[in-house]
DNA sequence: ACCAGTGACGCAATAGTATACCACTTCGCC
DNA sequence: GGCGAAGTGGTATACTATTGCGTCACTGGT
């Protein structure tokens, strides 16, 4: 039920190539190199951000250049919007699940930034249950909560 | 524990002018028509989009112009930011309290626009025992439900 | 090996969202 | 009336994201 969450940004990397083999779908240099330099950073990255170190390498990078390679990475449910900050994160998840794509929560560190996603049953369950109670249906959840991290709390 | 949300646009426009009356702070011409504008609008209205409507009838309007209004309106908790969407909703709730300020849920309808909010408590607190088995204290939470409405969904 | 079809990329322009800054006015208070 | 705080006018700019089009590279069938 719980998927560990431990795994290093190389070993995403490597379940991210192992994972579009599979599917079909082509894991590009530049996709590869944009989901490695999301994955590096744990509290996510703004687009502009992104844009910028892969300048660096890449001189030929603009805008479209990322906002793609960030399009088919979230297809792909290998990469996460959170909303709130318009940033990128990577997913954690060693094995990214169809069920996951759209009910996962994300916990964000107001301080540090840090940002951990969860993938709880009952948190979906709930939602559905107070949407249906409404008439509606789910096809979509964002849930992004923020407060303070264990580490910022004790520093504070 | 549930208030009705079925007051009308006009009926918010004079609860708010009451309530900020009640808090000392200005409830201007500008954040009037600006809050008139996003009540009458169900689904949420851009800031742009608020802009031109305000710009008709109040030459001098800018982009400052219409986010101050809303910063303005979002402190008093009067008005909420749809993140998934950009846009700015108007709360329904007759008697907003400083508890619903960080603790509500929307429900928009992926066809038609619609928004509707709720504060059901069992989600905050859902919540808030999610973030604190992972150390975490709850500041703030922005929860969004994509679907289908009830009308949408007979329609199809 | 060849070719057509598709998808990815380069590149320029533009659309859409939000804030910084400074001057001036209005308001509430003394 | 004088004062400080808050609100507004107005300009500029920063930040975020998409459109459109031409070209190139990979894929699959022949
Ligand atoms: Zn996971
Ligand atoms: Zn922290
Ligand atoms: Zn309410
Ligand atoms: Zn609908």
């Amino acid at each position: 039920m719980h998927c560990d969450h431990t795994a290093s940004a190389e070993q995403l990397v490597d379940i991210a190539e192992q994972r579009c083999r599979e599917l079909g779908v082509r894991f590009t240099p530049i996709r590869r190199r944009v989901f490695e330099l999301v994955s590096d950073t744990p509290g996510g990255l703004k687009a502009y951000e992104l844009l910028d170190r892969l300048s660096t390498e890449h001189a030929s990078a603009r805008p479209p250049t990322v906002y793609r390679a960030l399009d088919f990475l979230m297809e792909q449910g290998l990469v996460h919007r959170i909303e709130s900050q318009n940033a990128f994160v990577a997913c954690p998840c060693p094995e990214p699940r169809p069920d996951h794509h759209g009910g996962f929560q994300l916990m964000i560190c107001r301080a540090c930034g840090r940002v951990e996603e969860m993938h709880r049953l009952e948190v979906t369950a709930l939602m559905s249950q107070l949407v249906a109670e409404h008439g509606y249906t789910l096809e979509r959840q964002t849930v992004e909560l923020v407060g303070l991290c264990p580490d910022c709390r004790s520093a504070a």
